[in-house]
This record gives C-alpha cells, sequence and structure tokens, in this order.
DNA sequence: GTGGTCTAGACCACT
DNA sequence: GTGGTCTAGACCACG
C-alpha cells in the first residue's frame, strides 16, 4: 500500500499518518473511503497491530479520519480547519530547520525554490 | 544568547545546534569568531554542560565549528560541503511533511510560498 | 565478546567502537547482525550504558550500523564509502607515526613490513 | 622550523615529539645536533613554552635527546633501542586501527601498501 | 581556564 | 524490551 521504513528516523506511527494524509492531499483517498482495518493494514505493512492503533488514533484526533464503532474507519468528510496558533509556530520551525540544513548543503535559495516546486508536483500529481 | 525551549518536541542539543548554524547563516557569527565555551553556554542557557557538549560534538563532526584544545571553540573558516545521499532524502521527506501539513491547515500552495519567502527573509536578515 | 583495556590510553567508547569495525571485517559479524543491545553489551564490558551509547551512535554515522527503534542495532547492509579529505589526512598521520616509532624501536623498513603482513593477516583471518 | 597544527587533535606536544623524531630519522638532525632553546622553539611555532618543556621532556625520557644543564638540548649520541613488550604492542594496536580504518575507506590491502611505501619514502627523503 | 571521558541514575518514546 | 535524552558530578589531559 505505502511504503514503511523501519530504518528511517522517523517513527512507524507517524509515517503512517504522514502517508494517509498525502493520499488525501493526492486524491486517492477520497472523503467517506473506507480505510482497511488496523490489523489489515498493520499485516500489510508487517508492523505491530499497536502502532498503527497509533496512526489511527492520532489521525482521529487530527480529524482526519473518523472511526465508526464496528463499521471501522472512514477519511472524514469535512476536511478539519482548526489552525492553532501552535502548529503554525512548529510548521514554521520545521521550514527553517530544512531551509538552514539546505543552505549547509550549498543549496542556493533558488535551488531550494527548485527543489519545493518539485516536491509540490508530486504531492499534486496522482500516483498508482 | 538564543532561545531553549524545554517544552519542544525537539532535544535540546538540536536546538542548539540549529541556533548556531542559523546565526552563522546570517551573518552574526562570523568564520573565526570564538563561541561561549561549554560550561558558559550550559549555565547560560540553564542546561547540562554534557548537553551543550553534544551539540558542539556534532556540529564540530559537520565541520561548522572547530574547536581547538585549551583553547575553546570557533567558527570554521571553511564552510562544510561534505554532503551525503542520506542527508538529502532526510530534507526532503521533512519538506514533504512540512506541506502536507500546511496543506492541512487549510494553506493554498500561494500562502505557503509566501510563508517561505518570510522564512527566508528572516535568515538573511541580520538581527541584533 | 571483546576486551576493553581501562587503562589504555584510548578512550573505552573508541575501543568498541573498533573492536567492531574489526570483527565486520574479520567477517564475525556479517551485514543484518544484531549486535548486542546496549544495555546488555554495558553489562558485558562493565562499563556504562551512556559509554557504549556513545560507540554505537559513532558506529551508526558512520554507516557502520543501523539503528532500529525500539529493535535494536544492526550491522549496515550497504559498506559506507563516505570519505572525507579529513580522514585520509589523519590516518597518513597516524601511519606515519607508527613507522617513526618503530624506526626508534629499531626495526629496520623490512622487519616493519613483516610486521604489517601479519597483522593483515589477523584481520582476514575469521576467529572464533 | 615544523608544522604545528593547532586544529589537529593530536595534542600539540607530541607533534613537537613526533617532527623532531621525524627529523633525526631524515637526517635532518644528527647526533650531537644541539636543539634550540624551550623558549626559541616556543616563539618559533608560537605556542606555549610550557608545552615546549613538556615535548622535551618526554623526548629526554624516551632518550631522543640529552639536555645539559646551563648548555641546552642535543640529539642524543646513541640512538635508544630499548624496547619495550609495552611498546610493540602498542605501535600494533594503533597499525590495526589504520589498516581497519582504511579498510573502511575502500583501500583495499595493495592501495594500502602503496600508501606505506609512499609514507616511507617521504621518511627517507631530507628534506630542506 | 579549556574540551573530553565516564559514571550513575532518571525519564521518555517507540515497538 | 529497545534506543535516546538529560542531569549531576567526578576526573583527566591540554595549554
Amino acid at each position: 500500500m505505502f511504503p514503511i521504513d523501519a530504518r528511517d528516523s522517523r517513527p512507524i506511527y507517524e509515517q503512517i499518518i504522514d502517508q494517509i494524509k498525502e493520499q488525501v492531499m493526492k486524491g486517492i483517498l477520497k472523503p467517506g473511503d473506507q480505510l482497511p482495518s488496523v490489523r489489515q493494514l498493520a499485516s500489510m505493512l508487517t508492523v505491530n497491530a499497536n502502532t498503527v492503533m497509533k496512526a489511527y488514533t492520532e489521525l482521529e484526533r487530527q480529524e482526519v479520519i473518523e472511526t465508526i464503532r464496528g463499521k471501522g474507519a472512514f477519511i472524514a468528510m469535512m476536511p478539519s480547519k482548526v489552525i492553532s496558533e501552535k502548529q503554525i509556530i512548529e510548521v514554521r520551525k520545521a521550514l527553517k530547520s530544512s531551509f538552514v540544513a539546505m543552505h549547509y548543503m550549498g543549496m542556493s535559495k533558488q535551488e531550494v525554490m527548485a527543489e519545493i516546486e518539485k516536491i509540490y508536483d508530486e504531492l499534486s500529481k496522482e500516483e498508482e
């Protein structure tokens, strides 16, 4: 379904969260679509069920998905737009940190911008 | 000297690393400039000396600073240029993750781009 | 598991690093093999866990091992190939220093060469 | 006189010791030759006099030089040939460590051997 | 004074 | 269980 890298420094449950959000953004997953069950996804990704559970719980908290008892988990109908100040500060810090890192990798602002465009293209392009 | 946020999810030593790199990028710290000693910075930030030590060690490894035995730590003369494939992949993932997060915060690509410009301005503007 | 000499002038964490690299080179440890956990190795060697941690962190940075969160540390699949100019200069200095020392011990070039062959044999010979 | 690198990881006093031994080995300094005084050498190298003192003391202990009160320091007449088991073990460890490092830098045994020959050539060639 | 190593022990995040 | 961060405090080598 999607690639999980156990060697990645980012925790697996976070990778799952991001992958699902990404698929929604790309339109691969649409509002109302049903997600695989915790156990199913766990066996697909060969990770622990608790790890998937943690991802789903967090996704629900963020209102990206909705879980209905006895039915399963579904992509939420209404995209959440509650933006907390905290989140904005967090993402700004993350961006700044990335830019400093890229600067130290010898990339000019232009090169960084090109990289950003590239990533944005990927995100809007629907993949199989 | 610079702000350390104990409640931040990122480890303290990483925050120190980023702050110093940022100050170099802004031109506040220039090649050859002496950094505060490990113990000094530790007491300034009210963190443990070992934590500062860890940051300095990593900065030296990245060739951002040079330490001279018995003398102290200094901003490196030669900007480092060693880039590993791993680093590039990491930073791309980080960017993508930020963009997905911003999308979920309801920001359009244009708004994201404006945000990026703003952060870049901050990074090139010398602060007091 | 392997010998650590507290009286050795070289730091313990460096001795651990070298021992593990040596075992990989000899083929005793193979790509994918799991290493003892930080705490296990610490108690085996009767050193502090932080000391072993430091060694593992550095080995990961050098891409000799990979650590997987919650699972443990493993010998890396891909042999690392990142070489910095600095490292080459360092190792040349170390060699020169050794040769000067051996000369002062009254060893001729031939004797030195014989010694080198002997050490190389040891390194390629798989030990129990 | 000879190059001292404060940024080098090796202590300055050790660099001085090695440089003097190297010059003796190359024949630039011959038995009976007078060395510069501690203060002279210190100012030549722009290092602390205590540091040079430490180097001279160690060189005398190793019987590489002889100091005569009121006269100065001289290269020893008899090359010392006392070899302690300890020294041999030390130098073997150093060599092994270098070889492992070179192996990890992707150098084959042949390449290492070529490197060794090169260093040996340098050591026998009298320089200005 | 400086950096660097090491210990002991706590606490956290992840699986 | 695993690695990872952090503190507090000791001791050493170097200049």
